[in-house]
DNA sequence: GCCGTTTTCGGCCCGACTGTTTTCAGTCG
């Protein structure tokens, strides 16, 4: 039985926790927490890799020996190394580093003087009061690991981008009152657009800091002060959510932004550069010895590295130095490059407003056109349209769409794929729509081959136009069912069909290495709401952010053309 | 363990805060 990438990234990142604890070198470490990232984020299993001949080691920070383990673990077997060493150290052991406050040096003293190896083991430890007895554990250390054991130590579940949007924007305008504040950004996953994030960052301009951490601290939403020094603090919210503040001169703003914005590696990358041309970068500017040469902005500190200022967005090392290096980033999406929404349900199914609400939404919006997908039948709790409800719904639709000159609503339906691949309503039914959105919504335990093959056969039909949320995945609910991307996505492309970017904030199904993987294969996506309700129109926005960390651009989006440029992709299906 | 328009060996990013420390290690991001 072959593992997954997810599977195959949390074998080597226990392989770096074992090895952090026994106190090895560090680099060495640091190249298995690298490769645990790469496998996490790669768009294709290791496994149909490896199938296709290909070389692991061609990928950047895999050499010869991880690439040889990377592939045993593909094969869902242990590597020696990773055997050796749960005999040495007890695998429950590494548990204990995401309590906070315990990292490999400690975890490995407690293992040694009171043979700690297990979460349980520690609580006894602490309930006996033993702690104190360990080398270079104080009272407010011990006291601080029985404060987390009892709160139920556990990596908290990221918050969605959407949700940390409505805790993050009345914390910024509270701290941006502050007195002698002149500027504050939220940095970190949130400027990225990450679909999730684990907290907030923020970087706040003031001459003088300890007004704004004292404002900061003293938000009416705390439920802890965390960590509190002269410019860094960290509280955490009531809801849960943690939040860093930095506080910073004015000429360190862009160099704060960008240190707090950047994923790790893309910082590690900046500052590689920089010591290649005999600076130094830190959070407080690019310095050439004791003097600083750029700071205040980011588009500053960005040329002075010879590089084109970088969209937050692909701050992720996943190539965009060498493209900023070399003048050749992306012209990325935006919003205002959206004429359309191609996904969207009315009271006729599941949704919340009408179909006439819904065409007077997306008016209001500037669009030029929508389509109207409600549920097919076979969607019996969604309330699902039979060919004669739909009938009537088209009628509708005509109607509509003679009384508003400029604006059109596109006939279409989210059909079920049924089991086997076929389609849920007949075809003369599925003939007369202007497009079909066809949808996965039963048997998502399918093997994978099997799952590729259903949707391969359902892009077979001639009337099939879009593969709606093609992952099935719901973000901390729901994974995504197994499939071939790759393959559904060649298959699409060769079939004249798009995929959907769906922009609920829970599902961003596709994720931004599929979104690259489409562009690679030259497939355009439709960015969709999925709207069940006029509000929810507003989600198109969250797609865009997914969109811009694929790194895509207005071409490679199917409703950024206007009708007529549409209808014309549309129609080299039929 | 990886990697090379200085290097096939000797490097590998940087600083704030905490706690126990009397000068700094550990953790975290």
């Amino acid at each position: 039985m072959p593992a997954s990438n997810a599977e195959i990234a949390a074998q080597l990142d226990k392989i770096a926790d074992l090895l952090d604890i026994e106190g090895a070198n560090p680099f060495r470490i640091r190249a298995y927490r690298r490769a645990a990232r790469l496998v996490g984020e790669l768009p294709r299993a290791v496994a149909d890799m490896l199938a296709a001949g290909e070389d692991l080691d061609d990928l950047p920070g895999i050499g010869p020996d991880l690439a040889g383990k990377i592939a045993t673990l593909a094969q869902g077997r242990a590597p020696p190394l990773l055997l050796e060493l749960e005999r040495e150290t007890p695998p429950g052991i590494a548990a204990l580093l995401a309590i906070p406050g315990l990292g490999p040096k400690r975890v490995h003293a407690l293992h040694e003087a009171l043979g700690i190896d297990s979460v349980a083991a520690l609580r006894q430890a602490a309930a006996d009061g033993k702690l104190r007895g360990v080398p270079g554990f104080g009272a407010g250390l011990a006291a601080k690991i029985v404060d987390a054991l009892a709160g139920g130590a556990g990596a908290a579940p990221r918050t969605l981008l959407a949700v940390a949007e409505q805790t993050a924007q009345p914390l910024l305008a509270y701290l941006r009152q502050a007195e002698g504040v002149s500027a504050a950004e939220i940095a970190g996953s949130f400027r990225r657009r990450r679909e999730t994030v684990g907290d907030l960052d923020i970087v706040a301009v003031a001459a003088e800091s300890a007004p704004v951490m004292r404002r900061f601290t003293g938000y009416e939403a705390v439920a802890e002060v965390v960590e509190r020094g002269p410019t860094r603090a960290t509280i955490r919210l009531r809801g849960g959510l943690q939040v860093d503040l930095r506080v910073v001169p004015p000429e360190s703003y862009g160099a704060a932004l960008c240190y707090f914005t950047g994923a790790k590696a893309h910082n590690i990358a900046l500052r590689q550069i920089a010591l290649d041309q005999g600076l130094k970068l830190n959070e407080y500017g690019l310095h050439r010895g004791p003097r600083r040469v750029a700071g205040a902005t980011e588009a500053d500190l960005y040329e002075r590295l010879g590089l084109r200022w970088i969209p937050p967005e692909l701050r992720e090392d996943q190539g965009e130095i060498a493209a900023a290096r070399a003048n050749r980033l992306p012209h990325l999406l935006t919003l205002d490059d959206i004429r359309g929404d191609l996904h969207m349900h009315t009271t006729a199914s599941d949704g919340r407003t009408s179909l006439r609400g819904m065409a007077e939404a997306a008016r209001a919006r500037g669009y030029a056109y929508i389509a109207i997908t409600d549920h097919s039948r076979r969607l019996r709790m969604a309330h699902g349209l039979d060919a004669k409800r739909l009938a009537r719904e088209m009628e509708e639709i005509d109607r509509l769409n003679a009384d508003t000159p400029g604006f059109t609503i596109l006939k279409s339906i989210e059909v079920d794929i049924l089991e086997d691949g076929t389609l849920d309503l007949p075809d003369d039914v599925l003939s007369r729509l202007d497009l079909v959105v066809g949808a996965v919504h039963s048997r998502f335990d399918l093997p994978p081959a099997q799952q590729s093959e259903r949707l391969l056969r359902a892009m077979d039909h001639r009337c099939f136009t879009i593969l709606a949320h093609p992952t099935g995945r719901l973000l901390n609910q729901r994974p995504a069912y197994a499939l071939d991307m790759a393959r559904v996505m060649r298959g699409a492309a060769e079939r004249g069909c798009f995929l959907e970017l769906n922009a609920q904030p829970e599902r961003l199904d596709l994720n931004d290495a599929h979104c690259r993987m489409a562009k690679s294969l030259g497939l355009k996506l439709a960015i969709s709401t999925d709207a069940h309700g006029d509000a929810e129109l507003g989600f198109m926005r969250f797609g865009v952010d997914q969109a811009r960390r694929g790194w895509l651009e207005a071409a490679d989006v199917l409703n950024t053309r206007p009708l007529p440029a549409l209808r014309a992709l549309l129609r080299q299906r039929r």
